[in-house]
DNA sequence: GTTGCCCTTTCAATCGATTGCAAACCGAGC
DNA sequence: GCTCGGTTTGCAATCGATTGAAAGGGCAAC
């Protein structure tokens, strides 16, 4: 039997190759009730035979369904390096993975989005089922907007008032806790906190950071806030100005890995001994935490498991079903550089 | 007059509203030059003020392309790891930008791709108009197989004997020669090369580092090339045994940053002081390179640019346009890692 | 032989656009 | 009034599938 004559692209030819209609054809390959058990394996065996597949994409314009899903990285426009965070790729990666599984594709849109309501009429919502949000940026009230409107949508986030999305997000505030009082437990007293405290994420980190230091009975310092964007180069200047102003501080939170490193450098760079001077601890512990030098203590949270759970929730939203908040587990991972123990006598 | 009455999405409707058939309103929209410019006008003016919106999905069904471009990172499946070197999310956020510039939306495929044959039926293929691989892994016989299939496609990496895809990729030799004649320059006399030299693109690095080598008339050792996929955990443990094994060097060439910089800290967890001992350069310069300790000297792709034009290729290649190969530069940027004077008597 | 019923299969509309070809319109010229 | 030429517009097929409703076929019972 020749393998295949003329290719077989369409559902109406392998209906003429099997002697039957159109309708009898799709039926069959999809399995329906409705035709008999002689016929399903006849059009199924002559579709296999000459390699015929669907043409998905004109099924899902019959069923008015696109199978896409699209991922908007909600970058502030104050900093796009954001997205260079490998963080994100993780994030990505996972999102991928698992829409893979369920046979959707993915519809990348990374541009800085400084209003979330004009995409309502634009490529990221009209080509696709559903949109996965990373990250609130500075958005909460126009997602709320957005999600009013019934479109399925879930966002990576912090829990905010008045929230009418569906949220996945990590457990921020326990994860700055544990930052926090593990330099506490180390013997660190004089703490300080890197990161943008409008982002919603990062104002949970920073809660659960004032919750340790309440609970150790030391003050804040608005001096050791330091409010920089996910950013190498900014974080850098705002610790080299922390420095110049001969702001005492002997442990940073930072609310990234990325942050984390180039404080470090930063440190470094001015003279400090890291962790000996100053111990530092990250967020999210990407790959190259734990071979930066010396390795970084970090607060992991299961980003790959994150991206399951957005995909699982948003195609539950697509399918009619009550989709409820998801909270992700963070841990500690401890590693050098504020493993150490407290500083000793020492020259700066 | 009511913004809008019932909301107008197909375009029959738009038409009804206007008195004319579907064909002249689609026609009006898109600009024939069949249609008056009375009719035009109007129409046009009707559809903004019921904020209508073409189909796209139906259009793109009718006309038979899908605007959406396939990015296949090519992962060996020997590191799954690969994926998350900022490398990547550099190149996607590049080709991402371009694609969105041309209204062509991306899908991404990035599971690991054992054989690039069987995407040919696969949705990489059917469900896009053309497809971006990101490397060639070992498939080169099997991409050529693929592109005499006349399937719109450009491969980054690098050029092969017998290549029949269209290629895009940086000058790897030459980068490779740039990193090596940099520490001959410094006086390092024992370099050692780490990266996986079966892919078609570290191959060409070590060409170019065997060229500088032969330049100064320096013989080559075995010994010194570490075979490591583009992987930490591998790279750490190619360093490991190196070390182990008491061979001699004072410098090392890496197929990437992330390789450098675990090279780094596996060195300097052993005792070395770089770059004092061993001086270290990266490939790529990815955005923490320039914020590790010591900064790491790299040689550096522009890769957003390398997004454009592997886009503008694979585009070029779906208009039935002659698309050539295109080479981009290499520069190399010295950063202390290496750049520092040859070693000095020094305590630790 | 006719009727009724059930199991299969086919008919034809539908999703929302594009486009070749035919038809309508309009003013001018005979 | 009729025809002609050129400009506009409409008809209807088409892309490749799904699906409700109608039709066909076979068999048993009356």
């Amino acid at each position: 039997m020749p393998p295949a004559q003329h290719k077989v692209t369409t559902l109406q030819q392998l209906a003429d190759l099997a002697g039957v209609s159109r309708a009898t054809a799709s039926r069959a390959l999809s399995d329906s009730t409705l035709i008999s058990d002689k016929t399903k394996s006849k059009i199924r065996s002559l579709a296999q035979q000459h390699n015929y597949r669907i043409n998905e994409r004109a099924r899902d314009f019959r069923l008015q369904r696109s199978r896409v899903i699209s991922v908007v990285f909600m970058l502030d426009n104050q900093s796009q390096q954001h997205m260079s965070d490998p963080f994100f790729l993780e994030m990505l990666g996972g999102i991928a993975d698992s829409l893979a599984q369920h046979d959707y594709d993915l519809l990348l849109a990374h541009a800085p989005i400084d209003n979330v309501e004009h995409l309502r009429d634009s490529r990221v919502f009209r080509n696709a089922d559903g949109v996965i949000f990373i990250g609130q940026g500075e958005q909460h009230e126009r997602l709320n907007a957005l999600a009013a409107q019934g479109r399925p949508m879930v966002i990576w986030g912090s829990e905010l008032p008045d929230k009418r999305y569906c949220l996945v997000g990590g457990e921020n505030e326990h994860g700055g806790y544990l930052a926090a009082s593990h330099l506490l437990k180390l013997g660190r007293r004089h703490l300080a906190f890197c990161g943008r405290i409008d982002l919603p994420e990062v104002a949970a980190r920073y809660r659960g950071y004032q919750r340790a230091l309440a609970e150790f009975g030391i003050a804040e310092h608005a001096d050791r806030v330091l409010d920089v964007p996910f950013d190498m180069r900014r974080a850098q200047a705002a610790f080299c100005a922390v420095l110049e102003r001969r702001v005492r501080f002997d442990a940073a939170v930072c609310a990234s890995d990325v942050m984390a490193l180039s404080a470090i450098a930063t440190l470094s760079e001015a003279g400090m001994r890291v962790p000996e001077d100053i111990a530092v601890v990250g967020y999210d512990d990407i790959g190259l935490a734990a071979y930066s030098r010396p390795p970084l203590t970090s607060v992991r949270q299961n980003i790959r498991w994150a991206g399951r759970v957005l995909v699982e929730s948003v195609l539950g939203l697509i399918n009619g079903e009550q989709v409820g908040d998801t909270r992700l587990a963070s841990t500690l991972i401890v590693r050098q550089s504020c493993g150490a123990p407290p500083p000793r006598a020492t020259a700066s």
